[in-house]
DNA sequence: GAGGCAATCTTGTCAGTGTCAAGTTGTGCG
DNA sequence: CGCACAACTTGACACTGACAAGATTGCCTC
């Protein structure tokens, strides 16, 4: 980050002409932003006033504003695929991936925002795939009994992504109400894949 | 809807002044946009252009951008209420949801954007309320069980909402593949809630 | 240490958009 | 018939994303 005494309304001149880490700052400026009012409520330039830098700096380190989106979304399935490979078993893997939505609700949403993001993007579907891959992995090891395994992966994902989009959007407020999030979901998974 | 041999290229002096139907025009092309380019991608002026009228004619019937997003959520929710109806019992009633997401998908999307739409809007809130009541009709009519009502609510909600998004986002193409995801979802509900 | 080079950031500009205000045209109702 | 209101137009303003061209800086090499 810039030293903290500069701010975005000091002149140019007084400023370092480099910032020391934009792409980042960018980054966790567009985070805020997003799981604040959503990902239609970002501007590129608010983005580049609030770190105190020109209003067409980002485009060097995004190029566009899909650019900017996609590379939150890339970061996104890195840190999801790391949070799943932790999981000790299947239903574990759905809490994290109930808590991953609620600690990153950010990434979470851009992630699934298929109309924002460069499809093709390299670093996106490479990172996709990795959360693909610690999903089917988790999966996998739990007793396949006689489901097909594919189907049974569709339904854990299907269940977990439900519930958190759910949760996001506050449609479960009612029936969950005050209590853990994560907790319901346990006794959820628990009741249904027994 | 106006005449057809009326195209938007045509001087506004020759065109007549008043539509006939201009909320609907506009409301239908933008479902069309949003179906191919997500919410994101919709503008007013280019919904005005396409229905052939001046730039400012799609405020006098949503007032917002936000207006004609709440708008079509509101009618999202309606229809999803009278499918829901229809359904005899809980798994048939989660194959209508899926049923209405791959059907309306511009309507789904909206309706489940919290950031686009205005939250406290009369109409959005009943019709959204009513979808809420028919799907809870729906989990009261299944055999109860020892299972708390509130929590297989949630529950089948989560997995027919978490398959449908994911769906639409094109997640499960791999894995369902060009089976026809209703049944999958049907044989995928049946090994859960047997 | 000096020079050059590429990365980083700035300034300027353009078309497009949402929104508001004020005016114009048509319509239905008393 | 006329009048009030709804539907639509015209005009304007601030804001945005994107692009081009120039300025500044750190770094790498010799």
């Amino acid at each position: 980050m810039a030293p903290a005494d500069i701010d975005s309304t000091e002149p140019a001149s007084r400023r370092p002409y480099h910032h020391g880490d934009l792409r980042r700052a960018i980054l966790t400026a567009a985070l805020d932003v997003i799981a604040a009012d959503g990902p239609a409520a970002l501007s590129l330039r608010d983005l580049a006033r609030r770190a105190g830098v020109s209003h067409a700096a980002p485009a060097h380190h995004f190029k566009d504003r899909t650019g900017l989106l996609t590379s939150i979304a890339a970061e996104g399935f890195g840190l999801l695929a790391t949070t799943l490979r932790e999981a000790s078993d299947l239903k574990e893997a759905g809490v994290r991936y109930v808590r991953f939505a609620r600690e990153h609700p950010a990434h979470f949403q851009v992630m699934f925002a298929p109309g924002l993001l460069r499809a093709d993007d390299l670093e996106l579907t490479t990172a996709r795939a990795l959360a693909g891959d610690a999903l089917r992995e988790s999966v996998s090891a739990v007793d396949p009994g006689d489901i097909d395994p594919r189907l049974a992966g569709v339904a854990a994902w299907s269940l977990a992504h439900g519930f958190a989009t759910l949760l996001l959007g506050h449609n479960l407020d009612g029936p969950v109400g005050d209590k853990d999030p994560e907790e319901v979901f346990r006794t959820l998974a628990a009741t249904l894949f027994r």
